[in-house]
DNA sequence: GCGACAG
DNA sequence: ATCTTGTCGC
């Protein structure tokens, strides 16, 4: 039987670039979180197929305890290739099918990925605020735009990322003798609270635990 | 024109 | 992101 044929990314870069200034100008960098915060979450992204399905992971944590209440995976297939400065394009999607799927609606969400520390503005965690509504914050690995000093070496030192003479990230030292993660607020958060909350939900590791736990789902080659 | 470039 | 075992360092 002849496989339907796929909804695909028209490679129209120009105009996604486009879009993202647009989209970009409905961030909010004020402070807008429910008052007791109750629900956190995490999400974050894999690929099977050698990359033809494209596998979300959602993780809800109590805010308190940051014990993990319930998680979900949504995979859906790939459309587009991963471009620099469009990964929202190709893995937002799935983010929503995820998040779709919670029982839960969190009250703040923690994207693997930039959130304002990006070219124009919005990177993965904030394209999922603007899209959701929901409060978010950005947790990278490496720097896609900006320049900064290297962080102190004790965890909790950070230093400022900047970009064409502006203050869009934090490169913040998570822990002794890693990497140091660069933290940006999403959509509805401030700087200095996206920083505080992910240093709020350091247990130990390189990554903050609602990040952790969803790299864990998104990328383990054994999800049935 | 040359290099950089989240996941 | 993903392909992959052991290995170096705290």
């Amino acid at each position: 039987m002849a496989v339907p044929a796929l909804p695909e990314w028209d490679g129209d870069v120009a105009a996604a670039r486009a879009l993202q200034v647009t989209l970009a100008q409905q961030v909010s960098l004020q402070d807008e979180l429910p008052a007791p915060l109750r629900y956190l979450a995490g999400f974050d992204v894999g690929f099977e197929d050698e990359g033809a399905t494209t596998r979300a992971a959602a993780v809800v944590l109590d805010a308190d305890t940051l014990q993990p209440l319930e998680s979900q995976v949504a995979r859906i297939p790939t459309r587009m290739p991963y471009i620099p400065g469009l990964l929202s394009f190709r893995e937002l999607p799935a983010l929503l099918a995820a998040l779709d799927r919670l029982e839960r609606q969190p009250d703040l969400v923690f994207v693997d990925g930039h959130g304002i520390a990006h070219p124009r503005g919005l990177g993965i965690a904030a394209h999922f605020g603007v899209a959701t509504g929901l409060p978010s914050i950005g947790v990278a690995k490496k720097v896609l735009a900006g320049q900064h000093e290297p962080p102190g070496p004790t965890p909790g030192d950070r230093s400022p990322l900047r970009y064409r003479g502006r203050v869009i990230g934090t490169v913040l030292r998570s822990k002794a003798r890693c990497l140091p993660l660069i933290v940006s607020p999403g959509h509805k958060v401030s700087m200095e609270t996206a920083v505080a909350q992910v240093l709020r939900c350091l247990r130990g590791y390189r990554l903050p635990e609602p990040t952790r736990l969803a790299d864990r789902l998104a990328s383990r080659r054994d999800t049935k």
